[in-house]
DNA sequence: GAGCACTGC
């Protein structure tokens, strides 16, 4: 993160007024920023993509969609919005929108980019974030996550405040991107088609109303964008997709035969090694290999590849046992580890360099492949393999599971090794089986459960949902099965169209559509204020965590929240105890001191507090929408059975029974489950129960679970269970 | 009596 200790100067030049008599401690500073600016200004035409700037800038007039090609260190997410508004593409007050699929991208490119062109971060340049936006009025360059882009969509579904429109990374093909994609195409057509009076302001937004009830009158998606907008004028939007370059033919076509166009990357060569027959365990060739480069190899650290914590914490202990066996002189070996689930502070540690004479391997997960980058890396060792998620439509199932990597996942591993010199990379498998690799990694959209991507699409006034124009069509099966579930949800009518007013305060809430519709109904059961609660902390990674070496501990500090009822009310006791805690503590405290303190009240409860953290912005954010919606907030007090009542209708379509050998049937799907330790109704096994999360691994797994009165299923979704029995 | 890659609104 090169913006870090920069941090003062932007304060600085924010305040700055010419001509305002400086001190002597101001000129110095003045100085200093001078220098600063001219460094940066030589590293920004030291970047290869200074050279092609006039060329970009001609290419992006000459076509509305450009797909650019751009290897790691081309400078071309920093650079190509600048061109663009130094050639004046923002002259009419629009904006520059560039779209980047992680969160921690969107604020660091900005940062630097409002760094280069000496400006306060919020002003000429900014980013928007769920949770956190720094924009204003004035922001011409625009970092965002794709998600948020999508958002903005329902609000004004030409997004016509901006001219120009990057979707980054789109070869990372999360489902976001790809349903962008296929919006940008349609948007960009409806833009270019319009004719009109001219009457109203182009930055006007379009009401969610007139958004949301984009119907189907006789043709197709675009016909309906413009018949409901036919009154106003938007100036063409330009496209610019940007990818790595084993994609970038898919992107041309999808696009009509778009013009592509490379630039150059700044990669040092790296050394791809190969094993010469396949390897029977994986783990122990890493660690062989680990020990070879070690003890072979000059200088540099090591960045070996696995697919989760349990393969981490395993060949961590297996490494420092055999460096024991080692002469002292060569024992100069320091492991780190990083994983997501690994608290931030332990996070940090891999950035930090090995002491004097060490060397440093960094055992890691696929975090390390995109999410960060870790500076010294010399060497890769890649196993090729990796968990994915995957998720089977006519069982309402995911799983995970270890496969293969692809080729381009091969590609983006061994490209680790080259950020700072020539490195070497080894794959622990022959050449023979990199060529049988797929070349991409399957597009998550045709690995998971589409219900809401398909509520939005239905909100933008997409009707044909079979018939959208993805990049990659997901299965027929997985389409209809989303379908009938937004029809069961009452969020689509019989017909498939958005139902008023529940479809269209579903797809207002940034929740999975079964959770918004508990909003909904929880309203009618007058236990929302409890809702709120259990859908943010649903919506969130595990809220307990417990270290294996303090498992004991973990346990009773669990009770302490436990609830008889299930696992929905346990959530809402330590929501509401971590409620309590900042109350008493935080009085006269500053909010920082009071995130500090939550943050050790929770380490004492074994409670994960970037979850707490997640959940309590998830629960400001959809106490702001059902509010804005009219919905009315009630707490049930100290009476449960509304609110397990209201679980029951929420959640009917995860009803689960008992059998004789204590395992469950859920009634959905007729499949034969088992409640997941971690429940606190784990031992307790009541008659009847819904639940929220179904995973195989072992065994499948049931988690998140309350008792429910089955006859409260017949009774509160009879359309569902009256057929059934 | 289990054990969970990574994102995002």
């Amino acid at each position: 993160m090169p913006s870090m200790a920069q941090g003062g100067f932007r304060n600085f030049t924010g305040s700055q007024k010419p001509g305002s008599k400086l001190s002597n401690e101001n000129q110095n500073r003045q100085t200093d920023f001078s220098a600063r600016r001219q460094k940066i200004l030589q590293q920004r035409k030291s970047l290869p993509i200074a050279s092609v700037e006039k060329r970009l800038v001609e290419e992006v007039r000459k076509h509305d969609i450009l797909i650019i090609v751009g290897e790691t260190g081309s400078g071309k997410t920093t650079q190509i919005p600048q061109f663009l508004f130094d050639a004046g593409f923002c002259h009419d007050g629009k904006v520059i929108g560039i779209t980047q699929p992680r969160r921690v991208a969107a604020v660091t490119v900005a940062k630097r980019v409002s760094e280069e062109c000496g400006v306060e971060l919020g002003q000429k340049v900014g980013y928007s974030i769920r949770f956190d936006d720094a924009t204003s009025s004035s922001t011409r360059i625009k970092y965002m996550t794709d998600g948020l882009l999508l958002r903005e969509a329902l609000l004004d579904p030409f997004l016509s405040k901006y001219c120009v429109i990057i979707v980054d990374e789109a070869h990372e093909r999360t489902v976001h991107t790809d349903v962008l994609m296929g919006l940008l195409k349609n948007v960009q057509h409806a833009r270019s088609n319009i004719v009109s009076d001219g009457q109203r302001s182009n930055s006007e937004n379009t009401n969610v109303k007139s958004g949301m009830s984009l119907e189907k009158e006789n043709g197709g998606q675009r016909g309906s964008f413009l018949r409901k907008h036919n009154n106003r004028k938007y100036a063409p939007l330009k496209l610019i997709i940007m990818s790595a370059s084993l994609d970038a033919q898919v992107f041309s076509e999808y696009f009509g035969g778009a013009k592509a166009v490379h630039v150059q990357g700044r990669q040092f060569p790296v050394d791809i090694f190969y094993t010469r027959h396949s390897v029977a365990d994986y783990l122990d060739a890493s660690l062989i290999t680990i020990f070879q480069i070690h003890l072979g190899e000059g200088p540099g650290d090591i960045l070996v590849f696995l697919t989760g914590q349990e393969e981490i914490e395993s060949i961590e202990r297996l490494i420092n046992e055999r460096l024991k066996q080692l002469p002292e002189s060569s024992q100069k070996l320091l492991t780190v580890s990083i994983f997501a689930a690994l608290p931030s502070e332990q996070q940090m540690r891999v950035f930090a360099p090995a002491p004097s004479g060490f060397r440093k391997v960094i055992l890691a997960t696929n975090i390390a492949e995109t999410s960060v980058t870790i500076p010294g890396i010399k060497y890769v060792v890649d196993p090729g393999f990796v968990k994915a998620r995957t998720y089977d439509p006519s069982k309402g199932m995911e799983s995970l599971v270890v496969v293969p990597t692809s080729k381009s996942q091969a590609l983006q591993r061994s490209g680790r090794a080259g950020r700072e010199g020539a490195g070497k990379c080894f794959r622990l498998y022959p050449e023979s089986e990199f060529e049988k690799l797929e070349d991409s990694t399957k597009p998550e959209i045709k690995r998971c459960n589409l219900s809401n991507v398909i509520l939005q699409l239905k909100a933008l006034g997409v009707d044909d949902i079979l018939g959208f124009d993805f990049i990659e069509k997901p299965s027929r099966e997985a389409i209809i099965k989303s379908l009938e579930q937004l029809i069961l949800l009452g969020a689509l009518t019989d017909n498939g169209e958005l139902s008023d007013p529940v479809g269209i305060q579903m797809a207002q809430l940034p929740l999975d559509p079964i959770y918004s519709k508990a909003l909904i109904l929880a309203s009618q059961f007058n236990c929302l204020e409890e809702m709120l609660i259990t859908v943010a902390m649903l919506s969130v990674e595990s809220i307990f965590y417990a270290p294996r070496d303090k498992l004991e501990e973990a346990r009773t500090a669990m009770k302490c929240f436990s609830s008889p009822e299930g696992d929905h009310l346990t959530l809402i006791n330590v929501y509401r105890a971590s409620n309590e805690f900042l109350e008493k503590r935080s009085m006269g405290m500053g909010n920082a001191k009071g995130e500090k303190a939550l943050r050790k009240w929770c380490k004492e409860n074994f409670i994960n507090s970037r979850s707490l953290k997640h959940a309590r912005d998830i629960h400001k954010q959809i106490l702001g929408n059902v509010e804005q919606m009219g919905l009315q907030i009630a707490s049930c007090g100290d009476d449960m059975l509304p609110y397990c009542r209201c679980l029951a209708a929420s959640f009917f379509l995860n009803a689960a029974v008992k059998q004789p050998e204590g395992t469950y049937r859920a009634l959905a799907s007729g499949q034969v489950v088992q409640i997941h330790p971690s429940s606190v109704l784990f031992q307790q096994r009541p008659e009847c129960i819904i639940f929220n999360e179904l995973v195989q691994t072992n065994n499948k797994y049931i988690r998140n679970i309350t008792r429910i009165n089955y006859l409260w299923l017949t009774e509160l979704a009879p359309q569902y269970f009256a057929v059934q029995n």
